[in-house]
DNA sequence: TATTGTTATACTCTATAACTATA
DNA sequence: TATAGTTATAGAGTATAACAATA
C-alpha cells in the first residue's frame, strides 16, 4: 500500500529515467506558469525562434525545434489567428512562408519569458548558479549527440 | 530556408527547454533500443519497480512512477497478458492487487536493462564518468522538488 | 523530379469523471 | 464515507502518406 517509499531498483541509476521525470516535472510547472496566456511549450518555442530570426521560413523553424512539417501547420495557424505571428509568402520562394513576430507577438513572448524565468527559478531552487550552468552545459552536450 | 543554423534566442539559456530536447532524444533512442522486445519506457519502469518491491500494490507502483490510477489498468493488463507480471488479490485488502514478476518477467527485465545500459552509453558518450554522476545528481535534486 | 506547405489520419500519453467493490 | 481498481472518453503530441503549387 505504499506505506513506505518504494525502491526504484535499476531505475535509480539511469540518466534517461531521471531526465524523463525532471522533464515531466518542468512541463507540469510550465503549464501552470503559462496559465491565462493561452501559450504552451511548443508555441513559446516558436515565438522565441521567430523573434531571434525575423522572416524565418516556417519549415526552418520546424527543423530547429524538431517539429514535423505536417504538425507545424496548425501551430502556426494558432499563432497567426492569435495575432502573434505574421505569415507572408517568401520573396525568394513562392512555395514558402516567412514568419515574423507582430507587436502583440513580441509582447507575448516577453511576458512568457518573464514567467518562464520565475518558473525556472522555482524548479531549480535547489541548485546554485554554478550548478545550473553545469546542468545546462551537460544537457547541451547530450542534445548535440542526437 | 534554413541554409544557416538558426539562433535559438531566449531558448538557449533555459534548462527546461534543454531538458525537453534531451529527454526527447533519449526517448527516441530508447525506442530503438527496445526494438523486438515489445517494451516501452513505462513498461520497463513498472518491471523495475515490481522487481525491486515484490508483492507491491498496483496503486503504489503508479504513485512511484507518476502514473495515474486510470492509466495503470491497461499497462498492467499488457504486462499480465504478456506473462511478465503476476497479479493477485492482496491478502490484507481485497480491493487491491499485489504485483510480482514472473520468471519471464525477470528475464525480460534483465534483457531490457542490458539494452538500456548500451543505450545510455550511446547517449552519454560525450560525458565522462564524473560528468554522468554529476548529471544524475543534479537531475535527482530537480525531481525531489516536484 | 524535388521541395513547401497542406490535409487527413492514427497512435501514444496523459487527464478527468463516473462507476463497482470493498474498507 | 473513503479508497482500489475500472471504464469511457477527451486532449495533447507526434508520426506517416498522399496531394497541390512551385522550384
Amino acid at each position: 500500500m505504499a506505506r513506505n517509499a518504494l525502491s526504484f531498483g535499476a531505475l535509480s541509476s539511469l540518466v534517461g529515467y531521471r531526465l524523463r521525470r525532471a522533464s515531466g516535472a518542468f512541463a507540469l510547472d510550465f503549464h501552470d506558469a503559462m496559465k491565462g496566456t493561452g501559450m504552451r511549450q511548443v508555441l513559446v518555442g516558436i515565438l522565441a525562434i521567430v523573434e531571434a530570426n525575423p522572416r524565418v521560413n516556417q519549415g526552418a523553424v520546424g527543423v530547429a525545434l524538431g517539429i514535423k512539417r505536417a504538425n507545424m501547420v496548425s501551430l502556426i495557424n494558432e499563432l497567426v489567428d492569435a495575432g502573434l505571428v505574421e505569415r507572408e509568402v517568401s520573396a525568394d520562394d513562392r512555395r514558402a512562408f516567412s514568419l515574423t513576430l507582430t507587436g502583440a507577438g513580441e509582447t507575448m513572448r516577453k511576458n512568457c519569458i518573464a514567467r518562464i524565468q520565475e518558473h525556472e527559478d522555482r524548479m531549480l531552487a535547489a541548485l546554485d548558479a554554478e550548478e545550473r550552468a553545469t546542468l545546462l552545459r551537460l544537457l547541451g552536450r547530450i542534445e548535440a549527440k542526437a
